[in-house]
DNA sequence: CGACTTTGACCTGCGC
DNA sequence: GCGCAGGTCAAAGTCG
């Protein structure tokens, strides 16, 4: 499973590699110091024997100068010793010269024999730790299989229980769910399968339950965008949905038919009034998400691969605006623009555009997650003030600039620029997080540079209000508050390390977030709650494992929301959880989940009380602390597993061309 | 030589 | 209808 040869981290392979080559050296020392002995001793057996054969010796001496290079102490004693036996007497001086020769070969011998068994040492080292590493992944896939199957019964007892009464309103609830089915896919940023796949259908059924609403609910905050009517989310009904398909990562298939690139939208055009009418129908598939982080190269690394295809000077900005188009899939409708902002050339605004239709690069689907949820937000607003609570996130509309926050850089120029064309944009620029997500997005971003935050640990923090992800006047923005529960709650999950990519760091940090935000947001249905959160202001540093582990193992729905999204970002093809959550396409393979599979059982034990969803939030944030974020994490994996975080978005193979660009 | 970037020309939508 | 600005195309240039 785990050889040498499979080891994925290059450091492993240069200490290997290391070693054997200075084996291999050593080795090789050792066999021309024999062999040179060897001609010494020849030397000077046959000086010994002719008595004067000095000449001959001569010869020789010079030829192994020039083969050992002149530089050995060993050559240069013999030939001392030579040099002596032309002065004293041959006999005795050859034999002292042997001894002498004998006794360097020897110290020489043990010196490298020392060194060799060093080497070996490491090496049985490196073979020792290598077997640790294979237990510990044989039982990392135990653990996780056994979940997988728990996660199967669990869903198979829901699906028989709640199939009798779903049966009446079938057609409605398979329409729903179909709906539904989508949305999980939309705030993961992956591109889901075929809608009459058998996945998705599995899907659909097993969402009838109330739970899985919920669980969807709890992370997965995109669902109100193509939710029609009489949806799930309470707050959903009274949304003017502008479209039944998301702008920027709905799929195409599922979308109907989203963003085409010019030449489908000129042959549409001339196909007479049918784009037209879908374009009536569907404004919101020309909704644009627009990314505001601090980048010092050209282009931000969101893990996707992109072409560039024109550059404009647009008007009141003297940077030019480049234009970028996907080239994951030649038939990929995706494009950006990538800009300056005019006031802080630091600022790089990258506008997104349109929704793969390819399976997204694991590095992609960070960012893709993020203007998904975005766009679906921009799509569920209308240009009316409003504040919404949305299973649990809270967002807030409002073309009122007052009311944006101070640290919300407000453009209007930025912002919904064309009825055509609205916009939101992620402002991830004024907050330590921001360092955190410009570190994801872009590999090559230093967050010294702009910010002094030092966590260690991905920190894609929301605002520590208790409406935490805010949506102001048309900016999407992650709070810079003053740290308060919220915000310590929130770091708990942002230091988890999956020790991969930080793009599910980020997926669970928002379904976390979502989590904590619906328990806060909601109103304290006792006085015991509202005091949890006070104290949690006051707690300490060192509950907030213990805390978060107890909340997430209390709470039963949180778990289950944690581990469909876990699921989904461990899923792939296959019929496990993965399979059925996941949109992925299989583009991520167990293999590469190894470092994923995490101890759940451990971490996350069944719930042992009838806990409710409410009071157990409370009962978390009770028991958080108040401290720097980086006093804890929670580590999923060993941290010595050297196969984790090989696909981080360092690691993106499009880097160096999008840092050109 | 292929992939990518550059850049001027062209197309389209929108406001006046 | 005209002009402007955004967006796209495609030939030429560049690079590995």
């Amino acid at each position: 499973m785990l050889t040498f040869s499979t080891v994925r981290n290059p450091c492993w392979r240069i200490r290997i590699g290391t070693l054997k080559s200075r084996t291999q050296k050593a080795s090789k020392q050792a066999r021309e110091r024999e062999r040179v002995d060897v001609r010494a001793m020849e030397f000077g057996a046959a000086s010994g024997r002719s008595g004067g054969g000095h000449g001959g010796g001569v010869v020789k001496d010079e030829k192994r100068n020039e083969s050992s290079g002149g530089g050995d102490d060993e050559s240069r004693r013999q030939d001392e010793a030579v040099d002596h036996n032309k002065v004293a007497d041959p006999v005795t001086i050859t034999a002292t010269s042997m001894v002498e020769t004998t006794a360097s070969i020897a110290s020489t011998k043990n010196e490298k024999v020392g060194e060799l068994e060093s080497a070996m040492a490491e090496m049985s080292e490196v073979r020792e730790e290598n077997q640790r590493l294979k237990t510990c992944l044989d039982r990392i896939l135990k653990d996780y299989r056994s979940l997988q199957m728990q996660f199967q019964d669990i869903v198979q007892a829901q699906q028989e229980t709640k199939r009798s009464p779903d049966k009446e309103n079938n057609d409605i609830n398979d329409q729903e769910l179909t709906e539904e089915s989508e949305l999980v896919s939309l705030s993961l940023g992956r591109v889901p399968r075929n809608p009459k796949s058998e996945d998705q259908t599995r899907v659909s059924k097993e969402l009838k339950g109330e739970e899985f609403k919920e669980e969807l609910s709890l992370g997965l905050d995109c669902k109100f965008e193509t939710t029609k009517s009489g949806g799930t989310g309470s707050t959903t009904e009274n949304l003017p949905i502008p479209s039944p398909t998301n702008c920027s990562e709905v799929p195409k298939e599922e979308a109907g038919e989203t963003w085409p690139p010019s030449n489908v939208l000129k042959t549409l055009r001339d196909n007479n009034g049918d784009a037209d009418e879908v374009s009536k129908q569907n404004p919101a598939k020309r909704a644009r998400v627009c990314v505001r982080a601090r980048c010092d190269t050209p282009t931000m690394n969101d893990g996707c691969q992109w072409r560039k295809y024109g550059q404009k000077i647009a008007k009141g900005n003297p940077c030019p605006r480049a234009y970028y188009r996907c080239t994951v899939a030649p038939s990929c409708p995706v494009r950006k623009q990538v800009q300056r902002w005019v006031e802080d050339m630091s600022i790089l605004i990258t506008t997104y555009e349109g929704t793969h239709n390819h399976p997204l690069p694991l590095s992609a689907t960070a960012i893709a997650s993020t203007t998904s949820a975005a766009a679906s937000m921009l799509l569920s607003g209308s240009s009316t003030s409003r504040s919404t609570d949305l299973n649990g996130l809270n967002f807030y509309l409002s073309d009122n600039g007052s009311k944006a926050q101070q640290y919300y850089l407000s453009n209007p120029a930025l912002s919904s620029p064309s009825p055509s064309h609205p916009t939101i944009t992620l402002d991830l620029t004024s907050n330590p997080a921001v360092s955190q997500f410009g570190r994801l997005i872009n590999p090559n971003y230093n967050p010294s540079r702009f910010s002094s935050s030092s966590t260690t640990s991905l920190n894609f923090s929301t605002s520590s209000q208790s409406n935490g992800l805010s949506w102001s006047n048309g900016f999407l923005s992650y709070g810079t508050q003053p740290q308060s529960y919220n915000n310590n709650n929130r770091n708990i999950l942002s230091n988890i390390n999956l020790g991969k990519s930080q793009q599910p760091i980020m997926e669970i940090n928002n379904i976390f977030q979502s989590y904590l935000q619906k328990n806060i947001t909601s109103t304290p249905s006792s006085q015991a709650q509202v005091q949890a959160q006070a104290q949690a202001q006051h707690s300490l540093p060192d509950h907030t494992i213990a805390a978060a582990t107890k909340a997430i193992t209390a709470d039963p729905t949180f778990q289950s929301a944690l581990a469909a999204a876990l699921t989904s970002i461990i899923g792939n093809g296959s019929s496990g959880i993965g399979g059925t959550l996941s949109g992925n396409q299989g583009q991520v393979g167990v293999g590469e989940n190894l470092s994923q599979n995490m101890k759940w059982g451990e971490l996350f034990p069944p719930p042992t009380s009838t806990s409710k969803v409410n009071g157990c939030g409370s009962s978390f944030l009770s028991k958080t602390s108040t401290t720097a974020p980086s006093t804890s994490s929670l580590m999923f994996h060993p941290p010595s597993l050297p196969f984790a975080s090989s696909k981080s978005a360092s690691a993106s193979p499009d880097n160096n061309r999008d840092n050109t660009n």
